[in-house]
RNA sequence: GCCAAGGUGGCAGAAUGGUUAAUGCGACGGACUGCAGAUCCGUUUCCUGGGGGUUCGAUUCCCUCCCUUGGCUCCA
């Protein structure tokens, strides 16, 4: 197991990582509520905690990586009862459509996504146990809250103070709490509700407490990682701590918290409540996942990120152009020939370089998961092979293949160079050929008339030439 | 007001108590090309919010002020 460290939002430090059960790791990150499509924020914390996850994986952890999903809560039955449908069938629709950009993105690490009104009965035991402990209430109407003033560690994660937070502005008053900072962990519900029945009544779950009731039932009392990004610390994750370590009287809860920047609109967090929505899969659509983790992971993961509408993207994709040039060719050599293509053996130097900068990766990376480094690193392999372009045909499948290594690291690990399986296929493999040879032909003799139309018909069909020095090349068309 | 995170070139964004402050985008120049595009090469030597302090040396550490963003019970 690779020795790596850690921002601890807890601790306010930079920790060496250390397992609680070694090699296996207990990963958790808050999900979102699916009230809405997915925004490009999502997509910027769920690609960082992705990498997370495949970082560890190659570094000899076994990680259980957990991804809640709060299938029920205000905002759902809102949106449900003003389009007159049912709430859970509602975050089901937009959970399938989160799933799916997360599986084009090429987030596929989460090994569970567990959904709140699964675990109902996890929610109640874990409610009675710390009413039992005197630590939750119930109120008249069969709501159950947690008291604040039960755990006088509260506010601890966040460095909130008990007393500054009372004059805090949205704080409601409501004659059901003992206390305005008492928050609710079962609600009772109103007819027409979703609700389960509870010792106290028929309700639903609040909040805060199905993260730890999923927490206890899948990690453990303890996990070893907790994420989400930093709108989350408070009041939500306070929360969870004080609910977890009542509950279980050992602390601390998470070992490790991570806190992932926001993404902001031109300087403004977005949100769905500003709505100032750039939406991820409009994102996906335009330039593809591959620019878009680029554009994510170009930054220190705890720093907020400015979303510039059309320049942020456009950027990413060059740049990712840039970044792939290289790989793109030894890809195509190696996909035509195959691996035991005959050719030169690398220069001695060039290979050890490629063994070295693996290595380094993986270094840059065990220091607090400094993606951006890594990017550089990458864009500094390309830079020195750049030159080698015009004589990557003469070298052999083997030697091909060392020069890719750092780039199988960027796949392995960050996720980026994944190929969307879009553009020409099948029969147009077949038929451009014919065309690029006719075309030849006609360059040949000088007739450049019929060279154009036979460029601009493939164009137009989505299939872009590239001439250069061993003939001429083709693609799809970029997206966008 | 309180609690946090930030402020680096035209732009996006790294890093570091010490020779030319990474990388990318853009721009400019050149190579290649029938043209175009793509690609490659070069340049973009005067960029670390203001003011103090510690130090031989500060962008980095400390103090202070200013500004931005987030949180202060909806939020990835």
């Amino acid at each position: 197991m690779r020795r790596f460290t850690v921002y601890d939002s807890r601790t306010r430090e930079t920790r060496v990582f250390a397992p609680l059960s070694p090699p296996r790791v207990g990963l958790y990150v808050c999900g979102l509520t699916p009230y809405a499509p997915a925004h490009v924020g999502h997509g910027r914390t769920m690609t960082f905690f992705d990498v997370v996850a495949r970082a560890l994986r190659r570094w000899g952890y076994r990680v259980f990586y957990v991804q809640n999903v709060t299938n029920l809560d205000d905002h759902l039955i809102a949106r449900a009862s003003e389009d007159g449908v049912d709430p859970l069938a509602l975050a089901d629709r937009h959970f399938q459509d989160f799933r799916r950009s997360m599986d084009t993105l090429g987030n596929r690490s989460v090994n569970h996504y567990p959904f709140a009104t699964d675990y109902v009965p996890e929610i109640l035991a874990q409610i009675r146990q710390l009413v039992e402990k005197g630590y939750a209430y119930v109120a008249d109407d069969g709501s159950v809250y947690f008291s604040v003033a039960k755990f006088p560690e509260y506010g601890k994660l966040s460095g909130q103070k008990l007393e500054a937070l009372k004059p805090g502005a949205r704080l409601e008053l409501d004659e059901r709490k003992r206390a305005p900072e008492d928050f609710v962990i079962w609600k009772a519900t109103t007819p027409g509700e979703p609700s389960w029945e509870s010792p106290w009544g028929p309700g639903r779950p609040g909040w805060h407490i199905e993260d730890t009731a999923m927490i206890f039932r899948l990690l453990g009392e303890r996990c070893d990682l907790h994420g989400a990004a930093v709108d989350l610390i408070f009041p939500h994750h306070e929360a969870e701590v004080a609910l977890a370590e009542a509950a279980s009287g050992v602390a601390p809860f998470a070992n490790y918290w991570m806190h992932g920047g926001l993404l902001l609109m031109e300087e403004e967090k977005m949100s769905k409540s500003l709505g100032n929505v750039a939406l991820l899969d409009d994102a996906i659509e335009r330039v593809g996942p591959g620019p878009l983790r680029l554009y994510y992971l170009n930054a220190q993961y705890r720093s907020p990120l400015v979303f510039q509408a059309g320049k942020s993207l456009e950027e990413a994709r060059e740049a990712y152009s840039r970044l792939t040039v290289v790989y793109d060719r030894i890809s195509e050599l190696l996909e035509r020939d195959g691996p035991e293509r005959p050719g030169a053996e690398l220069p001695e130097a060039l290979g050890d370089a490629a063994e070295q900068l693996v290595e380094r990766l993986d270094t840059t990376l065990a220091d607090d998961f400094n993606t951006r480094e890594a990017i550089a690193l990458l864009f500094g392999w390309t830079r020195r092979l750049a030159e080698e372009l015009p004589r990557l045909e003469g070298y052999s499948g083997s030697a091909l293949e060392e020069l890719a290594q750092p780039y199988r690291w960027g796949e392995e690990v960050l996720g980026l160079f994944v190929r969307a399986p879009t553009g020409p296929t099948g029969a147009w493999a077949a038929i451009v050929p014919v065309a690029l040879a006719a075309r030849a032909r006609a360059r040949a003799r000088g007739d450049y008339a019929e060279a154009d139309r036979i460029r601009d018909e493939l164009r137009a069909a989505g299939v872009e030439l590239e001439d250069d020095s061993s003939g001429t090349r083709w693609r799809a068309a970029p997206p966008g």
